[in-house]
DNA sequence: CTAATAGTGTCTATTAGACAGTATGTT
DNA sequence: AACATACTGTCTAATAGACACTATTAG
């Protein structure tokens, strides 16, 4: 058939020309922890965490999985996933990014269903009680040994874990492979999404800015130094760490005091014009 | 209702429940041309340039836009990605790594589309003729000022030209947003795809190794600079690329002989087992 | 005083930038 | 010989790693 002009065409135009399918977004949200410390004069601990929700629904009844939902058809991916994020933190003002498109066949059983995921940082203290109606922190503990992966979820109640087996990049694709070889209690290829989250963030906490929201308004240096440790999962030298966060943050007149120790000075984050994504 | 079991469950399950979808997979195909020199001396020319197609049908008829196409829902969506690198290139062993999925709420006027995107990277050395029957290399020219990249898209019959807005990211997400102001002869957001493919290549080659899929097998220093000098759109120094790149690559017993100078050793790619994503 | 963290100073090793200088082919 | 690129050497500046040393608090 021949159209006369696009308008015309549209007019035409048979939405069900092609065979569709349903989105999703789902949401690998990170924060950290601290876990008081029983010595008075130590720091408390930190720990990297992740917001999981328990499935109360087939499929996957009872297993736990990220915050996710159903593409709304009126709204654009992130607000999408602005809105899941807001159902369960309550909070807007979040950071969010995407993070990959996971679009394997058999990743829901009901149908076809393609997953693009996202990864948000936030600060839990501005969380109020009422997100842990639904939902749980869960603090990560990884442990890499040659090409497999083993990641332990814990929470109070709850010690979830999985392997992945992290296959070596070809020339001709840029990740690893990432196969899911042990998994008791999450839904869906949940896994996979939190380690392309852990893989990201990791990565992105050197170049760019984005710790920052993972921290309260103000902070210590040592503080923003256990978190960089706990994510990148290494310790950091004192000198060193101070000397490269120092063009990101600044001093305020404010001490933390209370410790068995020193007082330490706190700061506040400030951007340096640093637009690197 | 009640189900008494996942399987229960899935035999009673309603795939219309929700509203669904299309979902396309679009490809940049970036390459390096030459153009030859007319003086014998000097070495030919680089340009770094994108695959387009030209669009016989509507909607957007008589633009170019980049290969692409629905999901088929039986296809994952990297295998339907090189469906279309097949289709349009006739190769399989091509680098192929996502980029981001679009999911802007107008992008396709025909019905909701939501479009995951690809690069891929190959060495257009290896393409036999047959590709230019649908598809045009368009030498890429970018002028960059303030918040406004210019793009200019040149083959040898056409020049298309697109302006993209920048806006600073906030702290709320990670990137740019990029809003087109002016965009002539490209169809739906493509302009969008093709920057963020655009900077994902120009940040990664820094720190991965996937230029050398731009490579023919065999390749002289000199060669291999000017193509980091057409993708980082800055001029490179001599003695130290040499250091950063002589990691990577390893002499062969061959040289490149015919120009009016001195004749060059001529490198193949070795991998040196990093395996930073 | 002690334990623990806060914070500074400095030496060294490594890497990046700049540039001069030498080498060698074709016309 | 002249030109253009190929390739090497080296000085300097900037950055990262290592570690010793001082400061300050609660108990």
């Amino acid at each position: 058939m021949e159209y006369k002009s696009e308008s015309d065409f549209l007019a035409h135009y048979n939405k069900d020309a092609y065979e569709k399918l349903s989105m999703t977004t789902d949401i690998v949200i990170f924060s950290v922890s601290n876990k008081k410390s029983d010595n008075y004069r130590k720091l408390n601990e930190k720990f990297f965490s992740v917001l999981l929700v328990k499935r109360h629904n087939y499929p996957y009844k009872d297993k736990w999985c990220l915050p996710g939902g159903f593409l709304d058809l009126k709204l654009e991916l992130e607000d999408n996933a602005r809105n899941i994020l807001k159902k369960e933190t309550n909070l807007q003002d979040i950071y969010l990014e995407q993070l990959y498109t996971f679009g394997g066949l058999d990743r829901d059983p009901r149908l076809r269903v393609v997953a693009t995921s996202y990864m948000a940082l936030i600060d839990k203290e501005r969380l109020n009680q009422q997100v842990y109606d639904n939902a749980k922190w869960f603090n990560i503990f990884i442990n890499e040994k040659d090409d497999i992966v083993e990641v332990v979820l814990e929470s109070e109640d709850d010690r979830l874990s999985f392997k992945i087996k992290k296959t070596l990049k070809e020339l001709t694709t840029d990740r690893y492979r990432f196969d899911i070889i042990e998994n008791d209690s999450l839904a869906f290829d949940h896994p996979k999404i939190i380690l392309a989250g852990l893989e990201r963030l990791k990565n992105k906490i050197e170049y760019t800015d984005i710790v920052f929201n993972m921290m309260p308004p103000l902070f210590t240096l040592g503080e923003l130094k256990q978190v960089y440790e706990v994510i990148l999962n290494k310790k950091l030298l004192d000198p060193a760490f101070r000397r490269i966060i120092a063009t990101k943050v600044e001093k305020t007149d404010e001490l933390q005091v209370g410790g068995g120790h020193r007082p330490s000075v706190l700061y506040r984050y400030k951007s340096n014009g640093d637009k690197k994504i």
